[in-house]
DNA sequence: GCAGTACTGCACTGGTCAGTGTCAAACTGC
DNA sequence: GCAGTTTGACACTGACCAGTGCAGTACTGC
């Protein structure tokens, strides 16, 4: 029974992916997850459903991901926390997810929404809940300081990455610098 | 003949930006225009040309942007800069066309190459090329520099723009912070 | 073993859409 | 005004696709 909602929650998430929600078909979803048609519609109950389940998955790991974020922030230093981030947002995982998103954003407005506010989002707030502590820094406004950290670090990259797939795009060096640029720009 | 070329590409562009690639259908854009559907075909050939047309037309736009931008780099202060960079990114114009560029860069990989490339990737280039002659920075990597410069000042606002519509932005005081924040990394 | 549920295979409906063909009307340069 | 080209109206083809119906098979707990 729900063996099933799992592998074709993948193959939709696969297909979205690749193909966007217009141009995937559920006959595709259906035979990439080894499964009839009928059962995708028997659990699912159609195609803007298994779309907002695919989103909702994603939205689950990305606040893992930011639970894991604020312990790290709580041990290690700017730089540390930097290559983690990038490591993370410039993944297979995000990256695609984010074009989908941002592409469907019209289709699905409150849904590019959500996701922004419970992952991006939540790890900007995240990063403005933790950074006034790190020692040797003077933040006056922890929102800010937030979203300068972490588009100094993973800005240029995340951007380039959403229009351009087969990039060398050497994040770990992007990282550093950037964190270093906010060192400069916010040591005490 | 050709009064019907540019009426026939607004309305591809109003339309695909609307809707994405596979969700414009050409009947709605011959509407649109006021035009016959025999009339975009005998233009434009088929529906993916047209495509690459609207996008052209839009890097041509960005282009003479990066020139004013790059005219304003040898006048204006960091201040003035950032707030007329974002008043131009952060518009009508950009930001559907962005969306709609990653949303099918699976579909169209070298057309959103070449948008980066000649969009977004020049206005990093011209701000590479000026920012080392403003007097109290120090720079020594202008590349990096311009991507901090950009990214302080207009990433946070630009990302969630990409996933938002309906914004309380307040981009010009997120500019302004930016600036600021570029200064405090970057002075001499 | 039985009852009930999950799943499959397949055919089918209704709708959408890219692209074409045709022919007459409008407009062009000359 | 005329010859040649551009455009419009409209019907049509072929393909694709979301979602349904159904009848039968596999699997589940009891």
């Amino acid at each position: 029974m729900t063996r099933s909602r799992a592998i074709i929650l993948a193959a939709a998430h696969t297909g979205f992916v690749r193909h966007g929600y217009v141009g995937t078909n559920v006959d595709e979803i259906a035979a990439e997850a080894g499964v009839s048609k009928r059962t995708v519609y028997n659990i699912y109950g159609d195609k803007e459903t298994l779309f907002r389940a695919v989103v909702d998955a994603a939205i689950a790991i990305a606040e893992r991901f930011s639970a894991a974020l604020a312990h790290d922030l709580a041990v290690d230093d700017l730089e540390g926390v930097a290559e983690r981030l990038v490591g993370s947002v410039l993944s297979d995982r995000v990256i695609p997810l984010r074009r989908l998103l941002i592409g469907e954003s019209r289709r699905f407005p409150e849904l590019a929404r959500e996701y922004y506010d419970r992952a991006p989002g939540l790890v900007l707030r995240t990063l403005a809940a933790h950074l006034p502590r790190h020692p040797g820094l003077r933040i006056d406004d922890a929102e800010t300081a937030a979203e300068h950290f972490a588009f100094l670090v993973l800005g240029p990259a995340l951007d380039r990455a959403l229009f351009d797939d087969d990039e060398p795009r050497d994040p770990r060096r992007r990282a550093r610098a950037g964190a270093a640029a906010f060192r400069r720009a916010y040591s005490r």
